[in-house]
DNA sequence: AAGTATACGGAACATTGTTCCGGATCATCA
DNA sequence: TGATGATCCGGAACAATGTTCCGTATACTT
């Protein structure tokens, strides 16, 4: 009687168990084959046809959205403790490098964000909203403290570096910190 | 008598023609739908099957890197008359800001450079080899002038600019110019 | 003009995202 | 517990797109 009372009926067992096995199967795939890998892979590996695959994920995307939505707001609820525990400016630096780090990490990522596939739109939303407001805050204080210009966008810099991340066949992680580190010397007040 | 020796035989005229119509068709679909566009989109435009673009370009990169040699090189060509007529350090700032356009008006180049098709491949390297000894030179005049830092590669370079102008939609080639000319600002010697 | 290498067109194939629906399965209630 | 209906499942089928194939047409050569 504690539950909510507007469900009817809640999830069938067998559904939530397909939730979670297309869960992990995604998250392993992804990881291996990167965000582009097919579909059918994924049904395939979670032991689950396609169908059933697209009732609980109605676009590739929900998928994609799904396995990385928890790191996001991992990445994006880590600004105010640095804030509590260090000067503003050096704050800022710690959370880019946080930031940095979870596009460095899943490299599928910094791709889904900039793959032009319009389905992908949602994910790159719920990117933009959940880490605006963290950088708009260690941006502001930091600035206010005379450490970085002010004159620098909020989300020109979350694009920014989201770029510099980009995976290229080719070129690893390290470039895209030393792209970054380049960056971050830019944004020093002049 | 003052031709090759080498070829037996010469392109034949209707050939030719087809190939003038499919770079012209090519490049103005590109410009209209991007460099995603459908291959029989370009073919139907060119007045031509899509066996006949593909006798000529094996592949579709073929076809995309086609289109865009021509401004790669002529922007790579730009260097040296930058590098005659300014100081060190005003001649590496134009010709970035060169190149910075080139990536901006061809949003399809930087997509073309960053999108994982293997395929690319060719015209990623293509596109590094012609750029990267313009912009070493630069380069290392300016660090030799001591206007700018000495601890940047030329790629790292080459490939941040490229990746800031990725275009992404909702997002126009302006935020693209102020992310370069942060990028910039970090470049100047601290 | 005849012969042949070259080129053309578009049907057909492979891959991938997505939709559909008949049948199976589970939760609820008598 | 057993009936019942909502929920869910599987995979065939569809659409879009890159690529291949091959019978036919065309342009050079002699």
């Amino acid at each position: 009687m504690a539950e909510e009372a507007a469900q009817p009926r809640r999830r069938r067992v067998d559904a939530q168990r397909n939730v979670d096995a297309l869960l992990e199967a995604a998250r392993a795939v992804f990881a291996a084959s990167g965000v582009d890998a097919p579909v059918r892979e994924i049904a395939d590996r979670a032991g689950v046809g396609v169908g059933t695959l697209y009732r609980h994920f109605p676009e590739r995307s929900d998928l994609v959205k799904a396995v990385l939505e928890r790191e996001i707001d991992a990445c994006a609820d880590a600004g105010p403790a640095l804030s509590a525990e260090h000067a503003p400016g050096e704050a800022l630096v710690l959370w880019l490098g946080r930031y940095t780090e979870l596009l460095g990490a899943k490299r599928g990522l910094a791709s889904a964000l900039h793959s032009g596939e319009p389905t992908l739109e949602a994910l790159r939303a719920y990117f933009f909203e959940r880490m605006s407001p963290t950088l708009e805050a260690l941006l502001e204080a930091a600035a206010a403290n005379g450490e970085v210009r002010d004159d620098v966008t909020t989300r020109d810099l979350l694009s920014a570096v989201a770029k510099l991340c980009m995976p290229v066949p080719g070129e690893g992680p390290e470039s895209s910190l030393r792209m970054v580190a380049l960056l971050v010397d830019g944004l020093r007040r002049t």
